[in-house]
RNA sequence: GGUGGAGUGGCCGAGAGGCGAGGCAACGGCCUGCAAAGCCGUGUACACGGGUUCAAAUCCCGUCUCCACCUCCA
């Protein structure tokens, strides 16, 4: 059994078969920093993590590239009109990503370049191309440098869009151009555009042309061919055709597999955007759901399915996470802590069959099922098993409740404290219980769950939980 | 116009020829002083119309609806 992928070149799951035994590269296409993250740009972070996970399980030693792109024409845009450095507004969102990435427990890339710090290797793409004649520069002066599409007989094969059907490109002036569809890889100097924007070229001061940074970035870190590359599907045209064109035609042969994750749109809500409303990982907490939650949310559907957002649609996935969790801490309860052992079987072949998600988290359920029986009737072994098996699952998914990455941080004494006081008050209502004063007992629990505590009877007695918010 | 998706029970969401994925919610039951949690059970879903087949949510034809992308959105 081993992994199967969907690649989009292809149109079709495939085995993985990597470049190398054993090894497995991974580009995704990371944000434009141009502003902060909602939970739409998450999702590809919270996609290929869960990817990258399941190939370091399945025995790969993983290089996972993630980049930055920290210029393009919004970031100067912003530049101009909040009249600060474009640098210090996309390293201001960069920061803000890292955080969200953080909070979902998306695991840090083996490296995370950034576009502007890779400007030398883009000149020599660009170089290579002119010399091959897949690219020139402007004819009108302007310092432009664009890729020829028809130099290129392929081009379109990713996105399968025929050249002649194509809009034209509006990434430079028409008369720039030699076919209305080439694309830029450097952009001249403009008196409009923040002057810090701009590097020194072979064909004067200038900046990238939005896809040559990708290109540039995979062959510094990943070489000329690597096993995946990710992103989202909208990135499918232009921006991954055009970085497949520009890198097979100096002579990389490039990714071996395309992975794209489905959009999470924001639906009605979109509808606030101009409010300033968008949802993002702070919204998402105001709302009393845990970034854990939202993060079981994404993965309850198929990477490659289009989510749309709803708030109850989230809730309910957290209540589903909820079960998962309430398991895993009543049963540590009563088996004590117990690590991660091996995952079920339908929960392996879920993942290895393009990473199914859906189906692993139904397996997962099961498992959670049968450990909740187990408790239920004192089989303290075997609900031990289940809950490392469990555990095994929710650590590949990124959702042990015992990640420390979803550890508040500030709460650690205060549990000891608070368990300390509840104990207390507790001991007022097992009094009252035993003397069969109820309404002295419900008092009690009442007045906790006012605070937020939430008591349930068990056979080994009271037991206290913090209620969601 | 081009390319590619999608329509599954009250909701979310897998599946892609034959045993009702799973979760949320609801209802009934067990347990409980009452709850909570948990467990058991209930629902007879596949946009529509034809067709192929012993058998179709799944394949074929047609229709309708929705969505994304088509040159600087993950």
């Amino acid at each position: 059994m081993a992994l199967r992928l969907y690649d989009t070149l292809t149109r079709q799951v495939r085995d993985f078969e990597p470049r190398e035994a054993g090894r497995a590269s991974i580009y995704l296409c990371g944000l434009t920093v141009q502003s902060g993250p909602h939970i739409g740009h998450l999702r590809s972070g919270v996609s290929y993590d869960v990817l990258r996970r399941w190939l370091v399980h399945s025995g790969y030693e993983v290089t996972f590239v993630r980049n930055i792109t920290d210029i393009d024409d919004k970031v100067l845009a912003k530049a101009l009109d909040q009249g600060r450095p474009f640098w210090s507004i996309a390293y201001e969102n960069e920061v803000l990503l890292g955080a969200s990435y953080r909070a979902l427990n998306v695991l840090p890339p083996t490296y995370e370049p950034r576009a502007t710090a890779t400007i030398p290797e883009m000149h020599e793409l660009i170089a290579m191309l002119i010399e091959r004649g897949h690219a020139y520069v402007a004819p009108d002066g302007s310092g432009d440098v664009y890729f020829s599409v028809q130099s290129y007989p392929d081009y379109g094969q990713l996105s399968r869009q025929k050249p002649g059907e194509m809009e034209p490109a509006t990434d430079g002036p028409e008369r720039a151009k030699k076919d209305p569809r080439d694309f830029a890889l450097w952009k001249g100097v403009k008196a409009t555009e923040p002057q810090d924007a701009y590097w020194p070229s072979p064909w004067g001061r200038g900046r990238p042309g939005w896809h040559i940074e990708c290109s540039a970035m995979t062959y510094r870190f990943l070489g000329p061919e690597f096993d995946i590359h990710g992103g989202g599907t909208d990135l499918v045209f232009p921006h991954h055709e055009n970085e497949m064109t520009q890198s097979r035609a100096v002579g990389h042969p490039f990714a071996r597999f395309w992975v794209h994750n489905g959009m999470l749109d924001l639906g009605a809500e979109k509808m606030s955007k101009s409010l300033g409303n968008v949802v993002d990982v702070a919204a998402v907490r105001e709302r009393g759901i845990r970034p854990v939650e939202l993060r079981y949310y994404m993965l309850a559907a198929h990477y490659r399915a289009r989510i749309e957002f709803s708030w109850g649609a989230l809730e309910e996935a957290a209540s589903g996470y909820q079960r998962i969790e309430g398991f895993i801490l009543r049963a540590t309860e009563a088996a004590g802590v117990t690590a991660p052992t091996v995952v079920c079987a339908e929960f392996a072949e879920a993942m290895d069959d393009d990473l199914n998600t859906s189906a692993a988290l139904a397996a997962l359920h099961e498992v959670v099922r049968e450990g909740n029986t187990a408790l239920a009737g004192g089989e303290v072994d075997k609900a031990r098993g289940a809950l490392g098996s469990a555990r095994a699952m929710l650590g590949l998914l990124g959702l042990d409740p015992f990640d420390p990455a979803f550890a508040s941080g500030d709460d650690r004494g205060l549990r000891e404290t608070v368990d300390a006081l509840v104990v207390l008050a507790l001991q007022q209502r097992t009094a009252a219980r035993e003397r069969k004063d109820w309404a002295a007992a419900d008092a009690v629990r009442d007045q906790l769950k006012q605070a937020g505590v939430v008591v349930e009877d068990t056979p080994h007695g009271p037991r206290w939980t913090i209620a969601r918010l």
